[in-house]
DNA sequence: GGTTGATGATGATCATTGTCATCCGTAAGC
DNA sequence: GCTTACGGATGACAATGATCATCATCAACC
């Protein structure tokens, strides 16, 4: 399944500087480290599962995270994308209640596991780290209003230029500086948007014959990144 | 327009049992007390407006409030219900960015209001306090998430009786068990189930058909709760 | 090479829901 | 008492977007 190991050191941590981790007060850090356990996941794996118990915090090290909700439906809903840096599973831990979504990987990825009761333990004396914490939730939970207002508000093409923007925000580009960097199928990208499948199909073609974009298989590129915006009809 | 006045203490205020201040330590709750002005506002009084900047963090005394954005094309999406002990315009003050969201109320109401560097320095020293503070925006994200997800998912009429019950969980019923709590225009309902103010009068008129409600002016009873579950199709 | 399964694409159709227009009732104001 | 304004109600209509069905494409695998 997935190797664990202690190698990946948060000091010296590729991800470090972008993470709420680095925040904290260096003993702190220290003993944080000497009690993670990193994991490697592959595409596709499940890091946690909505309706378990926690048992500590994630933090990426490497790959993309997708975190979704399932409907009652069955259809998922994705709520969150996690990059390198960024912790996953701290509402649960928080509230000591299960987790309400599921944390799956996009990419091969490599995850460290800090205990939970460590992690409390630290959360509690170290001041800058769990107002960094705060700082970060309030954030999402700005996102998540900002999101909430928009699915009711706006039509879904907008929404689709708005979620490709918000893609390119968080994994960034390739190379050529067109392509986005992850890999979503169709059903992902319309599960992020909040539509069925085939509107999101739809729509990415229509982007494509209108010259916003360019697709090769699961290959986004953003051609035209102002036009989009407007598309999205951003006032912000 | 609004009085100030000192008078309303936090160590014997109503809400406090309910509230999250009351989780600090006691010299810092009286610190807060000491620096705290409480304000009267009128029913559709503003306590603060969507693009300011935040001077502190405002704590509902008596009454209620409503939180909303302004959607791109004016029309509002109401994100949030405040009641008395809850804390309001935290999500601004700890990522020192614009508000983004206008604070409104709904009934006539007394709003406590605690400068910003008194509460940042408190909330720096208080483990406890800061800690309960990170629980309660966890949980409203918690909360955002599911209303994303429903969003995207449900239909108006499942929604819209989520949304009843939803207030009826905030504001309580009056004395005869059913008529809520609170007096809603059909436009603010519908901007809290995220849909056209025409349809949520609709679908009012049909719950009424089937027994489910009973309407009178603003008064809303809700006869039957277990069937209105049931409507709304709520899983846990 | 051919089969299978998953994913993507596209058309047809249908339903939900938003928009527009109108009307009614109530409360406020002169 | 009449007018005005506003919120609520309701019908007609349009359109956005979901669903269903079909077909294409691609990769994995026997």
């Amino acid at each position: 399944m997935c190797t664990a190991f202690h190698n990946a050191s948060c000091l010296n941590c590729q991800a470090r500087f972008g993470s709420i981790l680095f925040k904290a007060e260096k003993c702190n850090l220290e003993e944080i480290e000497a009690a993670k356990v990193c994991s490697m996941y592959k595409k596709g794996q499940v890091v946690f599962q909505e309706g378990a118990y926690p048992f500590g915090i994630y933090c990426v090290n490497t790959g993309k995270i997708k975190l979704s909700h399932c409907g009652d439906d069955g259809r998922e809903q994705i709520v969150r994308l996690a990059k390198p840096g960024d912790i996953i599973g701290y509402k649960a831990l928080l509230s000591a209640e299960r987790y309400t979504a599921s944390a799956i990987a996009l990419d091969d990825a490599s995850v460290c596991f800090i205990p939970k009761d460590l992690f409390m333990s630290v959360l509690q004396k170290d001041a800058s780290l769990s107002f960094e914490m705060m700082r970060i939730i309030a954030s999402e939970l700005r996102k998540a209003e900002l999101k909430i207002t928009h699915l009711s508000q706006k039509p879904v093409r907008e929404r689709l230029a708005e979620t490709l923007l918000f893609i390119k925000e968080t994994y960034g580009v390739e190379a050529d500086g067109f392509t986005l960097n992850v890999r979503l199928s169709r059903e992902e990208i319309a599960n992020l948007v909040g539509t069925a499948t085939e509107s999101a199909i739809r729509l990415l073609s229509e982007f494509k014959k209108d010259g916003l974009i360019e697709l090769q298989g699961k290959k986004i590129r953003l051609l035209n990144t102002e036009e989009l915006m407007r598309t999205a009809n951003l006032q912000d």
